[in-house]
DNA sequence: GGGTCGCATTGACCCAAATCAATCCTGATT
DNA sequence: AATCAGGATTGATTTGGGTCAATGCGACCC
């Protein structure tokens, strides 16, 4: 609790992919920039390794770094005086990290899996940034899908039932994996949670006793199935949309 | 409901205030606009005015104008299949509303109070933000405070207690009074409720009878005082901020 | 003045999820 | 094989806030 450095470049990788390679290019930051542009991100960035359990930043602390999730899953949480903790964020890869434009982050990031990161130094980056109009915009893109994220999360927390919010966030994961997987959400899918119990509850404003007993309803309801207690399977998606009460038939009808 | 032209021109001002004179210029999206860009958003911009309860726009419907708060309050909002409705965001004068880079918001948008809106006709704005940086840049800054407050408001949503989440709000709106006002925010400070007690359960994931019984328990506690049912007095800040579970006393401590 | 409509408050009761408290895995260590 | 540790599960009990229901209080209109 008393590093001095905290941060400590556990694993500073080489540049070795260029950006022209990077598997998240498409998605990330990066995605409108052209030939151009991206030699000279390329010139700028580091990448970093992060441990599961590793913090990578902490609230209300400097940072002069930012960037892009290539690789794992990253928890951005705040926590209150008496430990009351609430997840706010997860970042999965091509997700900008750090708070761009301040160099403080009102949150805490911890990587939740093994995590590698693709860095930049934030005076560096926001010089780039205010010269290539194009990143810019694409940050601009995906900090507003952020906001949308955030308020998706936001009706689950303050309406949703503790099953509907379990059965909301498989959804989530499910949609993921499968985008990932360049398939569709179908029946069948099977799929991690990149999350101990206890991380869920954070994420769903939960504890992790009624966590697990809803998993465990879920499981008895033949809602999922699991592989292992990591690995989840969906026999029928339309049964899970239904139990997170996400309007599975039809849209917007009166 | 199945009005064919939402958002009749209930009251299309005439674009009497130049951009120059602009009240809320300063924190606004054109806040760092050049005269020549402040020129060509004056020529481009249209006032609109709401009556409270009116709608101002519908979530999944394409919407051709998005636009700046001037006067009055928003609430923005998302409502389940079941009639279970969570606000998720709530705009002040300066706020932008309306979703950029996409002609669908994925949720209603409600006047609270009287509302003036400044305008722009979406592809116009969209344009106008390639050509600028300093307005986009502005955007950019405007949405990442939008996420900060998104992320507060998920904390008091998934972790406070009925009590901690009137107080916080409490505490919002004294320090937007007192900002508005330009004073701090001090002992004694009186403010205005702009929202009747369904649109505070909304906003805080309660119920109408809960944010009664909290208001009441706060009032006999002497923590607040009710000049009239919309008015609020905070005879002692610190107090509220503790009851808010706010570390009232220095931050970040370990 | 009396009626009514739309909030707001207050009370009685109930239930979903928190809390408290044992186990139970499963994998790592010796 | 035995021990241990850190999650995860399950059970018993409590409780904060939801639900249902009655009442209050202006503001507005006949």
């Amino acid at each position: 609790m008393t590093t001095t450095k905290r941060q400590s470049v556990r694993s500073l990788l080489p540049a070795g992919v260029h950006c022209i390679d990077c598997p998240i290019r498409g998605r990330a930051v990066c995605s409108q920039a052209n030939a151009e542009d991206l030699e000279r991100l390329n010139a700028i960035k580091t990448y970093r390794s992060f441990a599961p359990g590793q913090e990578i930043l902490a609230a209300g602390e400097a940072t002069e770094t930012i960037g892009t999730v290539v690789e794992g899953v990253v928890a951005l949480s705040k926590t209150m005086f008496d430990g009351r903790r609430q997840m706010v964020g997860l970042m999965f890869p091509s997700d900008f990290l750090g708070r761009p434009c301040s160099p403080i982050a009102p949150y805490d990031a911890v990587a939740v899996t093994p995590v590698k990161l693709c860095l930049f130094v934030r005076a560096r980056f926001e010089r780039l940034l205010m010269e290539t109009p194009a990143i810019e915009r694409r940050l601009l893109e995906i900090t507003l899908d952020e906001l949308d994220a955030a308020r998706d999360w936001m009706l689950l927390l303050g309406r949703k039932s503790a099953r509907e919010k379990i059965a909301s966030f498989l959804v989530i994961l499910a949609r993921r994996s499968a985008q990932a997987k360049n398939v569709t959400a179908a029946d069948g899918l099977c799929f991690e949670l990149p999350l101990t119990r206890e991380a869920m509850a954070d994420y769903l404003g939960l504890t992790i006793e009624t966590v697990s007993r809803q998993i465990s309803h879920l499981k008895k309801a033949g809602v999922i199935r699991l592989i292992d207690i990591r690995t989840v399977q969906v026999p029928d998606f339309a049964v899970l949309l239904d139990v997170a009460g996400e309007d599975a038939d039809g849209g917007m009808v009166v």
